[in-house]
DNA sequence: CGGATCGTCAACCATCCGGTTGAATATGCA
DNA sequence: TGCATATTCAACCGGATGGTTGACGATCCG
């Protein structure tokens, strides 16, 4: 049984992939506009943009022929959270838990807001 | 180029390697007290083990026969923190979100904190 | 010394992954 | 209708990944 966290966290192991979210942290964008900055085909673009989707942190919405993605942040968060209990050297208490999730999800109570985390420019960076 | 954060969410990315990092957070391990619970090979074990070190997320210390490996967080920390400036600003799905929660952080052990994220149970999902 | 335990190395295998190319499917528009 | 645009599908390729087994170096101990 493969665990959603595995698809998750493999997902988020591509520089591509990561480049991809970061870019669609500042807007929603067309299929075609995210394949723009990266030098491989629209196929392979294709195929990214199909795994992040399967891993619940984008969502893909066709109007017409263009296909619409945007991101959906809570399969990020939850595999945020997964990691929280690390570095804390005490088993997870659903009280931080749970102050974690208020505090992660307000609005702006946020740590910082990092504007992207690494970047765009990870683009380059891919293989 | 190979970013650091490839390396780390790629070795997140396996059930194994995360029941071992839950494992660890119990306790410093010898190795064949981690390949214990598992059904795979000693050398298997010993393998995931390489990964998880490269990713700087354990550190192995040898002392006699015997090498220990203990949790290093540091790199977990840094995907960790990755991971936050995403969700800041849309809109988050609450509701999805927890669902997500509670379908994959908690798959049966019922609402009392786990004692690991994920858990050791993962090592019956391995592969 | 010699046997038992700890762990890795080397070779091998099946499968997955990230990329390519070319054809196919939808949709928009003149 | 017919062509251009947007996106995916299918087949293929090379290389990485996760597992196996068997042999090996190291270390403890009787």
């Amino acid at each position: 049984m493969t665990d959603a966290l595995d698809i998750v966290f493999a997902a988020l192991a591509d520089p591509t992939r990561r480049a991809i979210l970061a870019m669609l942290l500042e807007d929603d964008m067309a299929v075609t506009d995210v394949a723009e900055p990266f030098e491989m085909s629209l196929a392979a673009i294709s195929k990214h943009l199909t795994i992040l989707t399967r891993a619940g942190l984008i969502a893909q919405e066709k109007r017409g022929r263009v296909k619409w993605c945007k991101l959906e942040p809570d399969a990020m968060k939850a595999a945020s959270v997964w990691m929280q209990g690390f570095g804390q050297f005490e088993p997870v208490n659903l009280e931080a838990f749970e102050r974690f999730l208020t505090v992660e999800l307000a609005p702006e109570d946020g740590p910082e807001a990092p504007d992207a985390p690494g970047g765009p420019d990870q683009a380059a960076s891919s293989s």
